[in-house]
DNA sequence: AACAAAACCATAGTTTTTTTAAGGTTTTTC
DNA sequence: GAAAAACCTTAAAAAAACTATGGTTTTGTT
């Protein structure tokens, strides 16, 4: 009989042992299936070196957030992922996020390209269940916020380069038109240039600023 | 007691049993559901504008080739999707195709936007039962290999605008090089520049256009 | 209401990218 | 092994994007 590996990680101690609770109760194709935790970055990192030398784990289950113990800088899943996309590229990865942030969601889905992504309101114990079968046998599983946010994508023939998205989103947080110079490489003029230019492709020419992010983040982009 | 209307859109008179079968069979939270059928793109277009002023579908499912039964010009069932679309925008539409062909399933999220769409060797009854559940309630539902492609798109970070996609296409249908200028609104010296451009960008200098088709393949742009 | 700050707009010169034509070489096809 | 197609190079022209400057309008604050 064959035992299905899975790891899970999530700063959440109770979270993560629900998970667990459920992961374990899954049956499956007549395999065990035997849930390891680990609640930071730190021991997430180790956990996953570990089994690059005996055992690769079928499934990473991956929080987006990890806050470690004693500090206050959020290392995020992201960098876990693409490690663990480097060292045990065998490993099936499911990314587990909080917010259904369209940003997010792209941006994950092209630098790790993981094998699942959840929306954490999305997660119950039938989902958990699909998105592990699914995973092993036909990835990827998409939960259902996150497919919205992909459909979005998708429907679009909007394409954006990076500092048109790096406007977007630091206009999306707040950033005040004139402190963009500090964070996209671009002269005060061709911002508001390109500013105009994306109001024009979103429809919002003459709104304000408001305007484009409200269409931006319609169309999945922010 | 409510009750769930489906129009099933196919032209292969015995599919589209297959399907009604199954369909009325499912037990949905106390619905009866009643599938019309029509098959061809003319009925089709019909028994949509038909339901215009009368019930509306809840749920269109489309075949995605629809050959009119005295003609050998395929109507598509893209142009029917559009339609529906317009005359019936409550009506959920379900695009079901023979090929997880890439192009086609891109263009098809891009111009219509269906609430869902399935590869046809993905469908049996547990996925139509899934798919008519998911659209009902939480849109979108994309099948396995649907899904597959998706994912492709949605982790590549190569954008392609559409002169670089008509290329890309044109070469896959077997078009010649130097007959590209008939499809391209570009000139010969151009479309070869284009052509060096996307075999960098895809990693396949110096190969042949066989080359830059497979990597296109792959990434999920044909 | 009045002032300052930020956002927005128009112009024109500069730089960069894309397109194009014209010529040639290499590869494929029959 | 000849013809066709594909591919490459160069240089000029056109288009697009960037930038600096100086202005107007909108927004926010007191």
């Amino acid at each position: 009989m064959k035992t299905l590996r899975i790891l899970a990680i999530d700063d959440h101690e109770m979270t993560m042992l629900g998970y667990k609770f459920i992961l374990e109760r899954i049956s499956f194709d007549n395999q065990t299936i035997i849930v390891d935790t680990a609640n930071s970055f730190k021991s997430g990192k180790e956990k996953i070196e570990d089994s690059v030398n005996s055992f690769k784990y079928d499934i990473i289950f991956l929080d987006v957030q990890l806050y470690p113990p004693n500090e206050n800088q959020p290392h995020n899943g992201e960098d876990l992922g693409k490690l663990a996309r480097q060292l045990v590229p065998e490993s099936k990865i499911i990314f587990m996020s909080s917010f259904s942030d369209n940003h997010r969601i792209n941006s994950i889905l092209k630098s790790v390209d993981p094998d699942g992504y959840m929306v954490k309101t999305d997660i119950d114990p039938k989902s958990l269940e699909d998105a592990v079968k699914t995973v092993i046998t036909q990835p990827p599983y998409y939960s259902s916020k996150a497919l919205g946010a992909i459909r979005k994508r998708m429907s679009t023939t909007i394409s954006l380069d990076d500092n048109d998205k790096r406007i977007l989103y630091h206009l999306s947080i707040g950033t005040k038109t004139k402190d963009l110079e500090h964070h996209v490489e671009l002269s005060a003029s061709s911002i508001e240039n390109r500013k105009r230019h994306l109001k024009s492709l979103f429809g919002t020419e003459k709104e304000n600023d408001l305007a484009l992010i409200l269409a931006a983040k319609n169309r999945g982009f922010i």
